[in-house]
DNA sequence: TAGCTCGTTGGACAA
DNA sequence: TTTGTCCAACGAGCT
């Protein structure tokens, strides 16, 4: 048993319970020191959006208390350089060894790859672990040994590698190090915004902390698996789990979703890899999947993974972006989703396709602006996750649905919010526009929403010129045949 | 190897 | 009102 403190550095990792990093240090016997870094210079432009700070806030106030109920006080600490002061802080108080849990942005992997190296040359031990993935990127392969590009190739491959690793108990007791000199208070972070309080209607519909995230999944299993397949797809409906932003600061992992989802279903005599728990299971495969091609892609967030698509006549005045960002574009069903986004920091999923597809073909806006705007305003802003799905939608990823498939905001609107109770719970201008034209209001006799915008586009006319520009984009390369020839 | 099938989430139009 | 077909072409993945 050492004497040496083990440092523990929590990242997006911050739960006691399926905590490799913590648990392997509280099993060491050593004393620990909890330390979370706030560091908005290393990770450049994608540096935790205000929404992601509000939720940071409370899931740091959440994690501190529970690490003190068992006897150990999270050290904060506001730093230009996370590595470089966790490699102080180590030596400060003489670390037998630092633990972290893996980050894969490309540069978290960078940070952690060099301060390995600092610590090294220091003479302190670093371990790392995989807490925040069913499986390491890198071990998902085709039958060819490359990193499946294709969802479906991805899934096969996921499952041929049998169950993830079986969660972890939270520790009971952690004996607690001090650090050096007192840690600061989470209160003068300024995490939480004040003038003006945007995220006041946060509070209504969100609870952050590992405790709240293991309740969350115990509602959606006893109350939502069931309808999840087919319900999932409408937006007034409680069928989605909601635990995204709860993943996404690893209030809860992968793992303890996937056994406790695999243990329910057995529980109740169902199979859980059909149907509903299918589904559901690979949603959060599908969250592997955009970790995995971020991983083999580090500029994924910033470039096409088709180059091509860099040729594409995105609309740069900002009059489109502008609308699309404030719910004002005269189209009910983005607006909606819209406005829940901004009051909510959270847009259910379907309708998540909706308005970025709007924005991409309709508006003909650069995918990376609306990838930007989410990062600001969505509470579960996962970098893997939402550059993934933004190249997915606009086509330019390489899993990429047909350029013809063009979302129609009205039909999508009719068919999968067919009593209006979600557009007009966010755009309540629509209140009086009768059921038969609330998706296109325009039609509406007798203006019953004089204070709702125009459309923004003509619809069908937008859609023509999103097929013509996509189509142009297949006859711009034959020249470089031809300088060949 | 060469050939075959498939691609999370759709829409327009004809019958 | 519902159902079927077509909308490009290509790269991934498998055999």
């Amino acid at each position: 048993m050492s004497e040496k403190p083990i440092l523990v550095w929590f990242r997006q990792d911050l739960r006691l319970s399926d905590n490799p990093a913590l648990t392997a240090a509280v099993d060491s016997g050593a004393p620990v020191l909890p330390v979370y870094v706030l560091d908005d210079e290393t990770p450049g432009r994608w540096a935790p959006g205000g929404a992601s700070r509000w939720w940071l806030h409370h899931s740091l106030a959440a994690l501190s208390e529970r690490l003190e109920r068992r006897g150990a006080t999270l050290h904060l600490v506001r730093s230009k350089n996370a590595a470089e002061t966790i490699r102080t802080l180590a030596s400060e108080i003489g670390a037998g060894a630092v633990h972290w849990n893996r980050c894969y942005e490309p540069f978290a992997i960078a940070r952690d790859k060099n301060l390995k190296q600092a610590l090294k040359s220091d003479g302190i031990g670093t371990e790392s672990f995989n807490a925040s993935l069913l499986f390491e990127p890198w071990a998902v392969k085709t039958k060819s040994g490359t990193a499946p590009k294709v969802f479906s190739p991805y899934w096969r491959a996921l499952r041929a590698l049998g169950d993830p690793a079986e969660p972890l108990p939270a520790p009971e007791h952690i004996r607690g190090a001090m650090a050096s000199t007192e840690g600061e208070k989470l209160e003068d972070w300024n995490l939480l915004p004040t003038k003006p309080d945007w995220a006041s209607g946060f509070n209504k519909h969100w609870k952050p902390g590992e405790a709240h995230a293991q309740a969350r999944l115990d509602w959606f299993l006893e109350t939502a698996l069931e309808d999840y397949k087919d319900g999932r797809n409408f937006p007034a409906k409680p069928y989605v789990s909601r635990l995204s932003p709860h993943l996404h600061f690893g209030e809860i992992g992968p793992r303890q979703i996937w056994h406790r989802t695999i243990a329910f279903c057995h529980a109740e005599d169902r199979n859980p890899f059909a149907g509903s728990a299918e589904h559901f299971l690979k949603e959060l495969v599908w969250r592997e999947f955009s970790y995995s091609l971020l991983y083999h892609n580090p500029d994924l967030p910033e470039a096409c993974l088709r180059p091509e698509f860099e040729h594409f006549p995105w609309d740069r005045s900002d009059k489109a972006l502008n609308a699309w960002q404030r719910g004002q574009t005269g189209i009910p069903i983005v607006d909606a989703g819209m406005r829940e986004l901004w009051q909510t920091g959270y847009m259910h999923n379907r309708v998540r396709m909706i308005c970025a597809s709007f924005l991409i073909k309709h508006l003909m806006v650069d995918w990376r602006e609306g990838e930007a705007w989410f990062w600001d305003t969505l509470l579960d802003a996962d970098l893997a996750n939402n550059s993934a799905s933004w190249q997915w939608v606009a086509g330019s990823g390489a899993d990429a649905a047909p350029y013809f498939r063009i979302f129609n905001p009205v039909l999508q609107g009719e068919k999968f919010d067919p009593d209006g109770d979600y557009t007009r719970r966010w755009v309540p201008e629509l209140a009086d526009v009768p059921d038969r034209c609330l998706q296109k209001p325009w039609e509406a006799p007798g203006d019953p929403a004089p204070d709702y915008p125009d459309p923004i586009v003509d619809l069908a006319a937008g859609r023509d010129r999103a097929l013509a520009a996509y189509k142009n984009l297949g006859d711009a390369e034959p020249e470089k045949v031809a300088a060949w020839g």
